[in-house]
DNA sequence: CCACAGACTTGACCGATTCAAGAAAATGCG
DNA sequence: CGCATTTTCTTGAATCGGTCAAGTCTGTGG
């Protein structure tokens, strides 16, 4: 009911939370924000154009981005990007989570702050500094890739991630 | 000294330090090894491949890259990725420190592991996750920009800055 | 229902990086 | 020392994620 069917209500949704943005109501706007949110995020764009076009039936990847942009400067949309990864879209929800990135398979996941609202927001750094964010990216490997990881720490799929530049750390 | 006449004794250094690796030996690694070292760090790969060439006269964009891998591969160097930057490398020092990285001109700066040797490296995951490794990303203002900035947190460059994918928060 | 700003489509373009093929140079060995 | 083997460097093309630009289309306000 929110993928791909009758998708009445979300639109309907989607284009409330366009208009309160202040933004323009166009059909391309609502299937991608609803992509973004029916997704569990961490999804690129053109995955979500993908998702997206489900709805519009058509949408150039250009739109997606534009789209994205837009939603991202009016702070519906979250954008993060991971080294080696092209950037990953999800729903903005203003608590400053960071993200565990699996070096076998490139899977994401979101990781609270382990203290309150801004953990290591604490830099060793002269006063005169303007600290507005800290973001937070943990690597290692998922639990999947855990297991079938013939040595711990060294999976079949990593020389491939690491040649594709998942830092840091390459630890050949 | 160091940087351009007589390398003599940085060649020699750099030179053991390749084949303590278990590397070869090569004039480009040398020249490339020597540009990480001089520099203070955070330079990309044109930039040292620029450094790298007062030593060796000539020396392709590829070979740089090729030559900042294997230093990278054998632990003598550290990639650094910041969203929006081209890579960076600096010689790996083994003290996992963290970056701040100026919205405004895009200086970055070291930042010391604010606690221990491992910062936020305890993400509320479940106990099945192999985490290796946090990178921590500062984003804010140096004290130059910061001085610069019409109102504070919103410098003129800023605004190119997004534009550039500098994330996280675009904050427009 | 019209006009106009803002948004979409298409297609060229770009920067950073990698792939591929051949020439050059480094180490091992006789 | 001189060659063979293997790795590395050079050159040039290609890829990938993303942006710029020009023209057409469409919300929205009047």
């Amino acid at each position: 009911m929110t993928t791909s069917g009758s998708t009445g209500e979300t639109m309907a949704r989607a284009a409330e939370r366009l208009r309160s943005a202040g933004m323009r109501v166009t059909v391309p706007r609502m299937a991608v924000l609803m992509a973004v949110s029916d997704s569990e995020g961490h999804l690129d764009a053109d995955s979500l154009r993908g998702l997206a076009q489900r709805i519009t039936g058509r949408l150039s990847l250009q739109a997606t981005y534009n789209v994205l942009r837009a939603l991202t400067d009016a702070g519906l949309v979250r954008t993060t990007q991971i080294a080696g990864h092209p950037a990953r879209y999800e729903t903005e929800r203003h608590d400053n989570h960071h993200h565990f990135v699996c070096r076998a398979c490139g899977s994401i996941r979101d990781v609270e702050c382990a203290v309150g609202a801004a953990p290591c927001m604490e830099p060793r750094l002269p006063a005169d500094y303007d600290t507005q964010e800290a973001a937070v990216t943990f690597w290692g490997l998922c639990p999947g890739c855990r297991a079938a990881a013939p040595l711990p720490g060294l999976s079949p799929q990593h020389e491939h991630l690491r040649r594709h530049g998942s830092m840091p750390g390459s630890s050949r």
